[in-house]
DNA sequence: CTGTTAGCGCATTCAG
DNA sequence: CTGAATGCGCTAACAG
């Protein structure tokens, strides 16, 4: 590893350590000659900043934290995306961490965070645990909930609307004429699970179709749980002629099982996802979903952050980002 | 944020900062009753460790800096999990870094890890790309490759079997009856593409059919590359009965544009993947592909890794996972 | 078992 | 425009 200092540079160049820093930082106060001199040597020594020695003394460490439930569903991944592509071109770090839907797991994350003196973090939390969200408030470090909103703190968020994507998708299914649809639930750590929910009854409402509550069924988020559930939702005759999923990953695991029930989609049943992510589209049928600009939530999302880390933010506190309906072949 | 230090700690306890930082730390020479009575009391002022400080001094900053071409990929995902899962079980931290498949921003995020000090480095390099490893050789930091490996230089890595994945694939294609077999390749930057591509020459070799260089595609390694590819390759009316593809992803590609044609999987044509990422399964057909142990990839090589940065490593310089041919209704 | 001293590499005063 | 002095919070080395 690099051990070359500011005092060695500064030595080889008959200056002061102090000199060197104003060179490297870009600082006024210098000679473009002795500037230039300095890092031209500082260069050819091969320096490397010393990051955590700069971080003690100003303070600051130019990283931004981000805590996702899981970094393997494409979704947070691109979500992350846009936030490193805001981040980066503002040279600001990010350090990523993955909470797996675990609460310990996104106590731990914040923990290491804070010992890491992140200058702001960008969350997905998780539904209802408001303690982190107030030990947050508390140790007045700058962040910004993605997809995640509690009315109770007064945070800064980005989400997209989560009553209208459920609505979009209800909507949909009533206008291809279906009045028994199943709406397959979100894991109970994903904290806009339940808005969609009151999309899709409102979806229902609209068109004058009571709500049934045995067509609503809860799942933990994976594929096969969603596989089984619907083995098994088959199997117990429930009667239904549409599926609205959660999520495109559930919406997955349903078509499966269908299909291997023997049933035609969409003209047995039709499916509808949400999010968007990218097989939705070579799905088989291709999947009709509710898209979300995963890449602007991130961006976004970074942006406000960044401003509030520089103490000039007054933007609104929650960004509502809309979604689309795409319509393919499932419905 | 928490501006608790450990002096402050030590007033109130009434001992020096050492004997804090002892009681915080976990060495031995001190006593179990002033331990934990400073323990407590650091819980009480809601004492926040300053990694910037403890790593500025201490030299070391337990943390691990890992750099992968494409999160959003599900396959680099589940190594980064096999990654994390191993480092925070051992109490090290993950800066995770995104190269994108580019070239500058590998060196960017290498220069970020090394300001940051990272104690250690896990790769997935690119193609050819010998400086930076030659680099990380001269800098003398710990660092593993995964499913990376440059014959000229000497550095441990851990990969799976890339010309076996290639030569299983080819095999039962040909077991099956097969003989004009497309091969379509991955990315350039990809390093295991050419020796799938060995693979798959072997496996001809294995059973006497000649090679046909117009049967190998190169692609970019997305999804929208190979539909357009396949495509292409249908209206030029090359002649062909299978399709092996250098991952799931061009693959799903491929099956995308042969369906369009009206083909029918496996009847007119039969697919191979390669990866068996999460889709695979429930493809359309459900896609026949060669399974690497992903998050089994991570984690060796982080295990590896961690053993070089305490200074006790001495297996093989390369590790070397078998994949597995799952067999499914693509083929 | 505990305290004292020193300094990691840097940026921030404040003098010149 | 440049230099000297100071200390961020912590741990390592040495005394007691």
């Amino acid at each position: 590893m690099s051990n070359i200092t500011l005092a060695e540079i500064a030595k080889v160049a008959n200056v002061s350590t102090n000199t060197v820093s104003r060179a490297l930082n870009g600082k006024p106060d210098i000679s473009p000659k002795t500037k230039k001199r300095i890092l031209r040597i500082a260069e050819d020594l091969g320096y490397v900043l010393n990051f955590p020695a700069k971080s003690l003394r100003s303070r600051k460490t130019a990283t931004i934290g981000v805590i996702v439930t899981d970094i393997s569903n494409p979704f947070s991944a691109t979500v992350v995306k846009g936030i490193q592509d805001v981040a980066w071109s503002r040279n600001y770090n990010v350090i990523l961490c993955d909470s797996r839907g675990r609460y310990d797991r996104e106590r731990q994350s914040i923990k290491m965070l804070f010992q890491n003196r992140v200058d702001g973090l960008l969350l997905r939390p998780m539904e209802k645990k408001l303690l982190d969200i107030q030990m947050l408030h508390k140790q007045a470090i700058p962040f910004v909930l993605i997809e995640g909103y509690f009315s109770s703190v007064n945070t800064d968020s980005v989400v997209s609307d989560w009553v209208l994507g459920g609505f979009l998708a209800t909507d949909h299914l009533i206008k291809k004429g279906h009045k028994r649809i199943l709406y397959v639930n979100g894991p109970s750590y994903a904290a806009n699970a339940y808005q969609r929910f009151i999309g899709y009854k409102s979806g229902l409402r609209q068109s004058g179709i009571r709500f049934d509550e045995s067509l609503v069924k809860a799942t933990d988020g994976t594929m096969q749980y969603s596989y089984q559930l619907m083995k098994k939702t088959l199997s117990d005759k429930l009667d239904f002629t549409a599926v609205f999923a959660f999520s495109d990953y559930l919406a997955a695991g349903c078509i499966k099982a269908l299909k291997e029930s023997g049933l035609k989609i969409p003209k047995d049943v039709a499916v509808v996802g949400h999010d968007d992510i990218e097989f939705a589209a070579i799905m088989e049928p291709p999947l009709t979903t509710v898209h979300i600009p995963r890449h602007q939530l991130g961006k976004k999302a970074a942006e406000i952050l960044l401003e509030k880390i520089s103490g000039n933010y007054k933007g609104p506190r929650t960004l509502v980002i809309k979604p689309e309906l795409i319509v393919r072949e499932s419905t």
